[in-house]
RNA sequence: GAUCUCGUAGCUCAGCUGGUAGAGCAUCUGACUUUUAAUCAGAGGGUCCCGGGUUCGAGCCCCGGCGAGAUCACCA
């Protein structure tokens, strides 16, 4: 074929493809590179010595020497060529540093291709390069390597949005659809700056979690995500079908009543951090499937896991932030222990001045109505306190409070309070007007279980849709005995985004569900 | 699930009572060996989310759909 034949070829093919004019302009340099001998996509270990963050962190003008032989390997950011000589930015795992590219250093005899075409004309923004050469800081004070060696590790054949931050520290730009952003979250983590923070604080929010539970000597385990029963919680689960067996099987909603069985073999302490999946609605504090801790520790009760939940959580804000104190857009967090106990009847007088206490299920609809707090007729007491409480009192819980002793009707997994008649040994933590952790002394009576489940059958014929379902086998369970336990739930989602200050769960998750790509992609 | 807003070049966005689409960055060509939102001169690039309708004519108006965000409902 001739030249002129392989370019219709070739126009033919890309229109077919629909590739953007910068596409085809990246996959003719892609080619041009292979014409050069230079393999684009090289199968050899680049082996660096430094990242761009420890140099500019510990280079010293008066000591040069320690910088004179760097190897980087990492994206070309930008590039602001100068004619025989060019500035580029290279963007590593720990950031940003410029480097300086000069055509008669990188090619010191006759051919000057290497400079002239390779770099200037087919490195792309977006392509990953590995350098070698030395640091020195610029006449305009920007501490740059001075490239001597120059390989072309992987040709991108995409363009990526160029985000420019200018002298003022101004974004201009930047790649903020959220669809985007989203769906092609590597583009996101390579342009846009601090998205990889909140990720690094995320893994390390689990690491001290995890690291604190281990030093006590409990134990991490994994439990089933398959489920013939999706107990645990009140929430509707997702169904999926099992081939072989023939029968229906659910995403877990929680892993409580596994730990607990955990707990009835024999563990003094047990903790899981996992997926929970739940087929409910989707809004910037929920999303299908999200991360949680649970934990179960023998012997102990409420009183006790609020101590540790303090313990807890100063230890994390510590390692992670180097402070128990969170600031937010608006206000301040400290996660300084101890935090403030207020049963719920106390927490609902205190925001709307009325005892709700001795009510009845009829006194607190008509209360309800007074308050403008809309209610179903399938609402039992305690959903209708719990409605009282969401509407009047847990936005107002910014620094971290525990809300505790709460109806026993909400709470059929729960411990009856050892002195208060009609409720529960329950906490929950607020923090920033959302909850994050919920906690009891565990129910290890097998008889009052079974009853507490009965009354969630009877609530679920009432059209309680998220009524909890019976599992004998569990109530099973504890009739060979649980001994006294306390457990404690944390939404680690949530809890980062607190750590991070963001508003929405997609935040804080890498790949939030979005549904089916629309027809713009 | 409901309501509101949005969807235009690779990215961020303009686009007039409806008259066959623009800017900046990016890309391409040229100049420039310490620049930095590099600069200067020129050029190319579009399924205006999809499908209907109204109209001589639709990016714009109407209907339906898809996708996203915000608010509400449900929930953690």
């Amino acid at each position: 074929m001739t030249n002129l034949h392989l370019i219709a070829y070739f126009c033919h093919k890309i229109k077919f493809m629909q590739l953007s004019d910068q596409e085809i302009v990246r996959r003719e340099s892609l080619n041009a590179i292979r014409e050069m001998g230079i393999d684009p996509y090289p199968h050899e270990e680049f082996k660096v010595n430094t990242y761009s963050g420890e140099i500019v962190e510990n280079f010293k003008d008066d000591q040069p020497d320690a910088f004179q032989e760097v190897r980087l390997a990492g994206r070309i950011m930008s590039k602001r060529g100068k004619g025989k000589a060019m500035f580029a930015e290279l963007q590593d795992s720990q950031g940003r540093i410029q480097i300086y590219l000069r055509r008669d250093d990188i090619c010191p005899g006759e051919d000057k291709s290497l400079y002239n075409e390779l770099i200037k004309r087919h490195i792309h923004l977006g392509d990953f390069i590995g350098i070698s050469g030395f640091v020195f800081r610029t006449g305009v004070g920007e501490i740059t390597v001075h490239v001597k060696s120059f390989t072309l590790l992987s040709k991108t054949l995409r363009t990526l949005p160029v985000v420019k931050t200018d002298s003022e520290g101004k974004v201009h730009h930047a790649f903020t659809d959220p669809e985007l952003r989203f769906r092609m979250r590597y583009v996101d983590l390579t342009v846009n700056e601090g998205i990889r923070d909140i990720f690094i604080t995320r893994s390390r929010t689990i690491t001290a979690m995890r690291s604190f539970f281990d030093q006590r000597g409990w134990l991490e385990v994994e439990t089933p995500i398959l489920q013939t029963i999706h107990g645990g919680a009140a929430a509707k689960p997702f169904k999926t079908h099992h081939h072989t067996l023939d029968m229906p099987l659910y995403l877990r909603i929680a892993n409580e009543l596994h730990l607990k069985r955990l707990i009835v073999g024999g563990f003094d302490g047990v903790y899981e951090i996992g997926k929970m999946f739940r087929n409910e609605g989707m809004d910037r504090t929920h999303n299908p499937e999200f991360t949680s801790l649970e934990i179960y520790v023998a012997y102990k009760d409420y009183h006790w896991m609020m101590k540790m939940t303090e313990n807890l959580l100063e230890e994390i804000t510590r390692k992670v932030l180097g402070t128990t104190e969170v600031e937010l857009a608006d206000q301040t967090i400290d996660f300084k222990g101890p935090y403030p106990r207020i049963s719920i009847y106390e927490s609902i007088e205190k925001y709307t001045g009325i005892d709700i206490s001795k009510m009845t299920e009829v006194q607190l609809r008509e209360l309800c109505h007074k308050l403008h707090i809309g209610v179903e007729d399938n609402m039992g007491r305690g959903k209708l306190i719990d409605e009282i409480f969401g509407e009047k009192v847990e936005k107002n819980l910014i620094q971290p409070t525990f809300i505790i002793d709460y109806p026993i009707e909400m709470t059929p997994l729960a411990k009856k309070h050892r002195s208060e008649e009609g409720l529960v040994e329950r906490f929950e933590l607020f923090v920033n007007g959302k909850e994050i952790a919920n906690a009891y002394t565990e129910l290890n009576d097998p008889i009052d279980q079974k009853e507490r489940l009965e009354l969630q059958l009877e609530l679920a014929k009432r059209g309680d849709e998220e009524a909890m379902a019976m599992d004998e086998d569990f109530i099973q369970a504890l009739e060979y005995g649980m001994p006294p336990t306390s457990g404690l739930g944390i939404g680690i989602d949530r809890l980062v985004m607190i750590l991070t200050g963001k508003k929405s769960i997609q935040e804080v998750l890498f790949f939030p569900q979005m549904r089916a790509k629309s027809s713009k992609e």
